[in-house]
DNA sequence: CTGAAAGCGCTTACAG
DNA sequence: CTGAAAGCGCTTACAG
């Protein structure tokens, strides 16, 4: 009973006032060493601990704006960031937290510029982004000192970056390659189609698959590794399209098609409309619908999902905290939890699940 | 600007005072029909949506108590769902919500029906649990009617319990046929160890399993299938050391063990200690530090993991939503997410991650 | 250095 | 059926 101790429950043990008490609490000095010193014990015997609840109540008005700008090209998956974000807005919001969304359409500098500087302009106090390949460097000049931000998916590691949410893509690597030699067993002849081949993940997804292959399977080879120009979905489609026929010719041995990003399901499309399923395997990454029909028609062996609402979500609630300073970043990078999907986990991985902690 | 228009907006919008919005938001009758409608106009006009928080202050003390039973028996196993439980906890603290927990060491219906009991008499408003095998009819009558009351990892289909957060069992099985023949080949020949089968769900996994051998691996056999009785984790190691033994001697063919539940790491460890890895596999469920290590080394190629932390976590927010009004049961039954452990995927299945949504 | 007052948005008695 | 007041636990000016 008598639930939890408030603030005047320490004024009164104490003897001063609720405003003294709290000044204690936030270190504002101004305390006389002797009150300051009842008022820790008090607080100390009484277990007391501020109500969030009354301290959000309060600070309604005087709030920060947290800035995002998510680079939208794979359509679903930016999609679920896009969700992460809103499903961490709708929370933040009684906080008295507004959240600025800017979508770009694009990978470019040039674009998301633009859009980190509307942000700006708005009163953004924190910024959180996915770089955009090549042009990390000018991150810190472009974004002013006084201003936080964070990176999600791709990191820049040495940048002035506050803290990174974000998949180790090396691992994830790995996981693929395990995952290859499970479905096709050893003897892999594996082309790489690696879009986004500037960003450092895209580099390590690759560097970890064929780790794995070098290390389990001696009679493995990666046939090829081809870059696949992405300016927009579009493209990305009917380059994979293209490059998986010419790839099929080059290699009539190729068995497996290893594609580093959510346009596996392209790479998929091809592989069906060539008739070559059974022929060849499809291992990629991310999830979306047609990418869960490739599975279920086992086009797809498997992908590796790293969930980009759940990583959005976590990014937006963490720089809030910071700026709350609720939160000392002590280690600046995240680890993202990834998912394995094949045929007979797709009931369970779902769509949007977003996590706290 | 302006932020979220409050109360005293539609108030004053709608020309009322606010004590009169406050009785068509929440039904209380007693408004005149024009005053009904003016009031409901303010609030669409102005999308208004009553503050969480300022709710919260208020109700501090006039709130519900949730009452919890967990029998741990495995004991890491339950050790994550007591965490989800005092995740659980501590996210509504301060709302009011007093979460009131029972640990109970063992599967007897006597030992629940005691720790019901007790929170019954401490005031609790609602109940979780994991019924224990055999007498879950009893729930029924054991608790009053008007206490609801859900269920986690296990359910009770035909009783009146509010709802269940728990796996799809028999997708598990499903999925660990995958892997086993995945990881084994061809040709399986298996033992399953089945612990706790009074229990649906242990059925279900057996179920699942042996319908994906007879599916996908006609060489594939279900050598033996072994009850393995469980009144502490102490004596489950006992009996399936004991029982691997004797399954190794008797089936000399064997490649595999299907353990149905977290006890998997003792049968691994039967397996090690009589140096049978390589040629036994071990195939089975959840997560432990002795199973992750177990993994690291090869003797479990696998194991599908369902999160207690997670479940319980779920399940005690939901039953709030429920008590506050804020939530309609509409389906019962909540799936929980599964994720699959394998060397390669260890670093990113999370120990205790909690999940909103 | 300290205290009393006003107010955050809502709910809960209490008068009319 | 309706409104004015008090209060939930805290913070923020404002006087001393």
């Amino acid at each position: 009973m008598s639930s939890q101790p408030t603030i005047k429950d320490v004024a009164r043990l104490s003897g001063v006032s609720i405003g003294t008490v709290d000044r204690v609490l936030h270190n504002r000095g101004k305390v006389s060493e002797q009150n300051m010193r009842s008022v820790q014990n008090a607080i100390e015997a009484l277990g007391y601990r501020p109500s969030r609840i009354a301290r959000a109540l309060v600070s309604r008005k005087s709030n920060f704006k947290i800035g995002v700008c998510i680079p939208r090209v794979e359509a679903e998956f930016w999609a679920e960031a896009v969700n992460g974000v809103e499903v961490a807005r709708e929370k933040l919001q009684p906080f008295g937290v507004e959240v600025l969304l800017e979508v770009i359409g694009s990978y470019h500098f040039a674009d998301q510029k633009d859009a980190l500087l509307r942000l700006l302009a708005q009163g953004a106090n924190a910024l959180i982004l996915t770089p955009v390949q090549g042009q990390e460097s000018r991150l810190d000049q472009l974004i002013p000192p006084e201003i936080p931000y964070a990176t999600v998916v791709e990191d820049i590691p040495n940048s002035r970056r506050l803290f990174h949410v974000g998949p180790d893509d090396h691992a994830m690597g790995l996981l693929a390659g395990r995952l290859a030699l499970l479905y096709n067993g050893p003897g892999i002849q594996c082309g790489v189609l690696a879009a986004n081949q500037r960003f450092y993940g895209t580099q390590e997804r690759i560097r970890g698959f064929s780790d794995f292959l070098r290390e389990n399977d001696p009679g493995g080879r990666i046939l090829s590794l081809c870059e696949i120009p992405l300016e927009n979905e579009r493209m990305g489609y009917q380059k994979i399209y293209e490059i998986t026929e010419q790839q099929m010719e080059q290699h009539p041995n190729l068995n497996l098609l290893y594609v580093t990003n959510g346009l596996t399901q392209w790479a998929a499309a091809a592989v069906k409309s060539h008739k070559k399923q059974g022929a060849i395997r499809v291992l990629g990454f991310e999830r979306t619908e047609m990418t869960c029909s490739f599975i279920q028609e086992g086009i797809i062996c498997a992908t590796v999902c790293q969930g980009p609402g759940q990583q959005w979500y976590s990014a937006v609630n963490i720089m809030n905290e910071y700026l709350a300073g609720d939160r000392a970043i002590d280690n600046p990078v995240f680890n993202a939890e990834c998912r394995i999907l094949i045929k007979e986990s797709l009931p369970f991985v779902k769509f949007n699940s977003i996590s706290d902690m």
